[in-house]
DNA sequence: TAAAATTGGTTTATAATTGGATTAAAAGTG
DNA sequence: CACTTTTAATCCAATTATAAACCAATTTTA
């Protein structure tokens, strides 16, 4: 807030202050943190103030202090927070597809427009040309299930389908998911889809989900039977 | 709206403010707000005022109130991915939980440790105890599904229903939640917990995803009710 | 190596700051 | 008009800040 400026500092502002710096790389790994003494000099506060600011600060691994030495950096930048998305295993992503896409169904049924089922008539066709190009077929693969998120309209649920495809995308695995497309395979696939855009067409909710669920089943098997040779 | 610049400021004005400042990341995780006096100044409102404000706040863990200390950020945007979530509605979320949770259902039988099943019931007894305390039943109720995700042993899951039930806590409308909670649906909601605990633990996927499917239908039907009078 | 200087660790008494709470009057609000 | 919110003035309790002094560990210097 702006009007700290105006204000005295205090211990928490201090610490907010020399994290901040930890954080942005201005001050780094292993530095050396200035002495107690000059610091407090430095901010216009007491030798407590700066003690304060520097234990919570070491608390929060941010730092370490070394008595008769003095405070150096202990944080990595480096070592950045990886979401819980990228660590991912392929079973754990089919296993979130079955919890969520069968729903998606049911909705995109409630609220989905014209539009958007031409689009996945489209994307079906587009794939039903591209059984000689496995990158091809997964790509058109990916936006069906993007434009059947993005038809039940619930930003909510486009977001949590983006967040997974996104995830698919920044794994290795993606390639083992893409060995297991064989031509059988993606015929297959193209049966299905066709099987799920007829049953939302004729506002059958529950064949639909169903027509998913058998979709995401072939998925799952597909991906077993490669990881188990 | 431009008049609103002439118009004074009330307390839910300042509270939607510094909300946004937390969420937009101006103000950070553990940063110090300004003392309650110099808000006062700085909004031209009295004391009162900004105690109104900082106590719904605190309310919402968007912040943290410290007796004789001050008050400090609470909310850790970095672990909250602020997109869509940020936008979504009330009836969106039900949508999206109307998704998800079923499956958490058969996959908490799967997969589920006898510690979170105990978990499950030490949070149904405390919702058992707190009708009379909205607050602390809404709090338990959340957990009591975090834990049903956290029990799938699936981290994309997980991940994905602790966004959803972080983003909640950055809008005003769970108040609009919490009003639909009385001592009734309390009850009710209650009975539906433990049916859906009774199904998980007699190992009966298709039940429990029924039980829960029927108690999302009655969060649904009590939150449109409440919206349209 | 030994002495000197520097650095963090600790204590203490005092002062200043901060949130908590109450109350009655004033100002909006419908 | 009745009702709610805001204001303003207090006082209290908890926490934090200050300043000075001395100790112990470490580093620097001679």
């Amino acid at each position: 807030m702006q009007l700290n400026n105006y204000k005295k500092l205090g211990s928490a502002d201090i610490a907010a202050k020399i994290r901040k710096e930890v954080i942005n790389g201005e001050l780094r790994f292993k530095d050396k943190l200035p002495a107690e003494r000059v610091l407090a000099n430095f901010y216009g506060v007491s030798r407590g103030t700066i003690r304060a600011a520097l234990t919570v600060l070491e608390e929060d691994k941010i730092i370490s202090i070394k008595p008769g030495s003095g405070a150096f950096v202990a944080f990595e930048k480096s070592k950045v927070i990886v979401s819980q998305v990228e660590n991912s295993n392929p079973l754990e992503l089919i296993d979130a597809r079955f919890a969520i896409e069968p729903h998606l169904c049911r909705l995109a049924i409630l609220n989905g427009r014209k539009e958007h089922f031409q689009k996945l008539d489209e994307l079906t066709k587009k794939m039903n040309n591209s059984i000689e190009d496995v990158q091809a077929f997964a790509e058109a693969d990916t936006i069906f299930h993007k434009t059947l998120a993005e038809s039940t309209g619930n930003s909510l649920l486009i977001w949590i389908i983006n967040q997974i495809t996104a995830a698919r995308g920044l794994r290795e695995w993606t390639k083992a998911r893409n060995l297991t497309l064989n031509k059988e395979i993606m015929t297959l696939y193209n049966n299905q889809h066709a099987g799920i855009i007829d049953c939302i067409k004729s506002r059958e909710p529950e064949l639909a989900a169903s027509a998913m669920k058998e979709h995401l089943e072939t998925a799952r098997l597909s991906l077993t039977r490669a990881s188990g040779t």
